[in-house]
DNA sequence: ACACTAAAAAGTGTCGACAATCTTGATTTC
DNA sequence: GAAATCAAGATTGTCGACACTTTTTAGTGT
């Protein structure tokens, strides 16, 4: 079932912060769609859909359009939109294209690393790991800990295109597949470790190896997730 | 100026081929814009454009959205879409994506190889062969064949996600920048044997190998148009 | 002549209604 | 009894109109 709670109806001079229903609608969905509150592989009625956040089905159906983008439904002419389902194979070409991106990302933040980028990751680590310290590696930091360093790293690349392909679109898919298949992998202690070279890396300016250690990190959590979803 | 050509009216019966009329207007102005009909910068009216394909607001908007997810073109609320600038810039950081992407379609290309899909590389190879000994290498050769080339590499990486991701969003930008920018390279003879190993390297079931070989092809372009643009 | 203000024109965002299509369930036919 | 047919209901695609914003233009005063 999907989120109930209300976006500010069009009109009202609330605070829309320059944003446009569609544009909340859009944000809406994708959240209930990542946190599976709307069930993979289930079906979305435009007029259902419209009525429960009280907007027309236009501002809905631009929405939904940009949803399909992101890959997170699929829309067939005539007949209407699916939530995307999840798959294992979906999850490990997830992790194939990650590989590359991020193997880059991390490549180009070693070549132009800046300043304030390299306080940030720094300052980031050392956050990770009061926090993995407290709880001894249980689970606390793989979720949000893992993504925050990976999502920082890309950041740090300095390519827009780079930026945008990840954060803004294979991220959700990513964290859909968390949320629902529930990867807490008990990878952590080894995973913090693995992030504390890949920032060496960078730190020292190394492209070659900072991508090269990326790399071996998500294919790492590839082969875990393979040989899980062999053994079901 | 943009395509006068009219797509076929909603509600007459003809052929609409299972696409809608929004479908058919994002494909038109798609191309309208990779070519360059659309000049990069330029602003976009939603009535004109709607009176110029005789559509209404709605369906036009609808295809405006997902030019948008595709990067085409920039929306701002209340104000309004244009379409893209270029920049060398923006043009290096494709090649750097591409290098990623197209480096991981490779090696999956050739870890998964099939006899069909070996068969099609073979024999585009000797397609662009026959092409190149026509003409001296030339010019033909590049645009079309070198992108048939990295379109059928990826096609043949059996990883829908990063087909999806390259040949249905990524190449649509390269082709605008080299539509626009005129990307001829002089590099045709060499792209050509380049191309052979690499298809080589895909035969033989060596995918670090195809994946370095087609990683350093793409970075050669690179190299190639840094160089241009730092004459400028 | 220049800056500021205010009206008007144009453009975007949103909505409700109609037309075309698909789905479902009952009816007919072999 | 099962397959094919057809009608009713629901859903999607498309449109034109209205409300609110932004931009342009005209006007006023200094």
């Amino acid at each position: 079932m999907a989120n109930t709670e209300q976006v500010t109806k069009a009109g009202e001079k609330a605070l829309q912060g320059t944003q446009s229903l569609a544009d909340r609608l859009f944000l809406s969905l994708r959240k209930d769609i990542v946190e599976g509150r709307m069930a993979a592989g289930s079906k979305i009625s435009e007029p259902e859909l419209a009525r429960r956040f009280d907007a027309s089905r236009g501002s809905l159906r631009e929405a939904l359009m940009r949803l399909d983008s992101l890959g997170l439904i699929e829309r067939k002419v005539n007949v209407g939109a699916r939530v995307v389902e999840l798959s294992g194979r979906g999850l490990l070409e997830l992790y194939d294209v990650r590989e590359a991106l991020e193997g880059m990302a991390c490549r180009l933040a070693a070549e132009n690393r800046s300043d304030a980028d390299l306080a940030e990751l720094r300052q980031m680590l050392e956050r990770h790991q009061q926090q993995e310290e407290l709880q001894a590696g249980t689970a606390y930091y793989q979720p949000e800990g893992d993504f925050d360093f990976h999502f920082r790293i890309v950041q740090a690349s300095n390519n827009e295109l780079l930026i945008d392909t990840l954060c803004n679109k294979l991220y959700y898919r990513v964290r859909m597949y968390r949320y629902q298949l529930g990867m807490a992998s008990p990878r952590a202690h080894r995973a913090f470790r693995e992030h504390s070279h890949i920032i060496e890396a960078i730190e020292a300016g190394d492209g070659e190896l900072a991508e090269i250690l990326m790399r071996r990190h998500i294919r790492a959590s590839r082969s875990n997730i393979a040989k899980k979803l062999s053994n079901t």
